[in-house]
DNA sequence: AAACGATTGAAACAGCTGTTAAAACTGTTT
DNA sequence: AAACAGTTTTAACAGCTGTTTCAATCGTTT
């Protein structure tokens, strides 16, 4: 119970304001549970957040793997791949800033590559279908897949950004759900003419 | 000269620790000066990361305008302007890691806007350019120029990752030079086919 | 009821942070 | 030589940081 509460005080916290920037106080005063005990439960401030991402990612991997081994053309598959990441970054933008934020700082190189890995995976599944689809001649050879899949988890990562960081690039506040369809339909559109031959 | 010592050596240390990892001692013992003399110059710690960022700016915007004013054709200016964000982001990959990561910390939102307008201007220039293209009609109009725009910072930004944290994506070391080109490449091909009509 | 290990609470540790007030020193102008 | 503004130094401020120590409490087992 103090445990979850811990985990959960310390979500919050550190999507809102950074891992550095929270303090073991603040987390101990919102969980409404003793400073000590983050260090008695965790070890220490670091390995919480590790545990953390941990915990969080299971999920997302389930459903990758779902559409991989689902019957559907690597097209297919490609756009309810860009649909779930969408829908799962969105929905949970401050955190995958928190994390890309604290992917980029050269403290904490160890913490750096338990938070890695699992997006990591994220990357080779959509290696596998690409991979896939130029197999079956649906997608042209001379491409760099690589960067590619940098190019999509790049925007993916700007359009966090964009989605409440507006006033950076001087426009309105849009709506989450029409920044999403746009962003789904640029990536399918960028995909599609850059990849089908 | 004790102003100069100072950005030298704090430009140094933001690149390598970040901004907030960085302490003013650290600042002051590298730049041969005393601490005080930060806050003297500088004001506070933020307003020296402000004056750094202004200075480090200013040549990047007049090469663009030169690109913007020359006489040559839509995709060449887009070109051209690849190269140059290459050039620049490539040889300072640290500086515009520890930009970005400040960038996107919920901290220091003053601080924030002051590095975000430079930035902006950059998108700009790039904005101009495909919106020329498209009254020359060399360019779709059916495209969403934002996200196109965030398409290419995200991948440059994404690339300066793999240029020094390859073993995130289990790749061998790369030589800087090759991913350069690889960048280049997979840039223009990739604008060519979403913009070109 | 006694004993036990696991959990919690209060308090303090040692160390660091950015900033500043006031005195000391510079080089130039009167 | 005196006055002056521009710099630099010294020393301290007030506050925060993650972590640890040790005693108190809890629930379970003997």
């Amino acid at each position: 119970m103090t445990r979850e509460k811990i985990l959960t005080a310390a979500k919050e916290l550190f999507q809102a304001k950074g891992f550095e920037p929270t303090t073991v106080r603040e987390i101990a005063t919102l969980a409404g549970v003793n400073v000590a005990l983050i260090n008695y439960h965790f070890g220490s401030k670091e390995q919480l957040l590790a545990q953390m991402v941990e915990e969080t990612t299971a999920h997302t991997l389930l459903r990758l793997s779902d559409i991989t081994k689902s019957g559907a053309s690597p097209i297919e598959k490609l756009n309810q791949m860009l649909e779930l990441f969408i829908e799962k970054i969105f929905s949970n933008k401050q955190y995958y800033q928190m994390i890309h934020r604290e992917l980029s700082t050269p403290q904490r190189p160890e913490l750096n590559d338990q938070i890695g890995k699992p997006l990591k995976r994220n990357r080779d599944e959509m290696l596998k279908i690409i991979e896939e689809g130029q197999k079956k001649k649906v997608f042209r050879k001379d491409v760099d897949i690589d960067l590619t899949i940098s190019t999509v988890f790049g925007l993916l990562y700007q359009a966090t950004h964009i989605a409440f960081k507006n006033k950076v690039y001087d426009k309105q506040l849009q709506d989450d759900a029409i920044l999403k369809t746009r962003v789904l339909k640029h990536l399918q559109e960028l995909l599609k003419n850059h990849l089908v031959r």
